[in-house]
DNA sequence: CGAATACTTGACAACTTAGTCGTGTTTCTG
DNA sequence: CAGAAACACGACTAAGTTGTCAAGTATTCG
């Protein structure tokens, strides 16, 4: 259960973009600065977010990246869905399944249900969380959080 | 963010254990016929539990391994953290850093509050199920999870 | 004792993920 | 049009995970 290096630096990046002024663009050069991370790796992550339509390329000299869309209505459930593989409810159990064609628990399986309600869970939390949310200084957020999950947190209630 | 192989199959092995009845040993070789694993890869999960003193080992003919404690005191996150490598709050920053020494961002940073807000969440989730409430049939399994959850999943509430 | 059973340990090969590099393509500017 | 700035892409290396193997140690039982 981790966290991995592309979601995070992913992230990171997109948030770089997310506090350029109205929807200036940045070269990827400005953003590896920022980030203190190396052009091509910076460059590797973006293509990604490309790909999954949440960052928009400008090419050519006067190029660079944009935000597709207002930071308020990126989730950070989209962003790690982009970029990270992120395991949703019908991997489990064909994803682990030992040494046979299919998983040994396949009509009863204890694992599943709370992989899956893990799964749910962290989704959810991922999913009420926006870049806009990200921006500003590290206590506002943490109150931003904190408040949003009160709120949101609880995917069995109506 | 994805769950390990490790924590899949350790979970399964600990759960085959807690399966079995009061405190029988279970030899690795059954084990591993009941989950569809090769020995080998059982007996490496086995003794990272033991390791974490999750489970107990006993050596010679008529040895196994068995629960060291009952299936209602153990919470699914000492399994996750005796097996698999959790992030606690203080990895995130170091663990992260780009090309320097310290997180760019150490004094100031928006990621940090999510992602410890994020592994806060998982951790509470993991804490507040047990073994025992992994065992039975999926559907009551199911059901537990939300039950338990409605009631303990809020880490803001006190 | 000695043979069989079962755990113990560390090394290792296969695979996946992380991060880099070189080369190519597009666009701007003079 | 030529050169510079910037993205695009695929191949490659390094590091970390998975899962296996072989040789070793402890325990039981005849």
């Amino acid at each position: 259960m981790k966290i991995s290096a592309q979601e995070e630096y992913g992230l990171r990046c997109l948030l770089e973009l997310a506090r350029a002024r109205d929807g200036q663009v940045m070269t990827v050069r400005e953003i590896a600065g920022k980030e203190a991370l190396s052009s091509a790796y910076v460059e590797k992550l973006l293509r990604l977010l490309a790909k999954a339509g949440l960052v928009h390329s400008l090419r050519g000299l006067k190029g660079g990246y944009v935000l597709n869309r207002a930071p308020s209505q990126v989730t950070l459930g989209e962003v790690v869905r982009a970029i990270g593989q992120v395991p949703t409810t019908d991997h489990i159990c064909t994803q682990f399944t030992g040494m046979q064609a299919e998983c040994v628990h396949f009509s009863n399986c204890g694992i599943r249900s709370v992989w899956s309600g893990l799964t749910n869970y962290i989704q959810n939390f991922l999913d009420h969380a926006t870049l806009e949310s990200l921006l500003g200084d590290e206590y506002a957020v943490s109150n931003r959080l904190a408040h949003g999950l009160r709120q949101a947190h609880d995917p069995t209630r109506r």
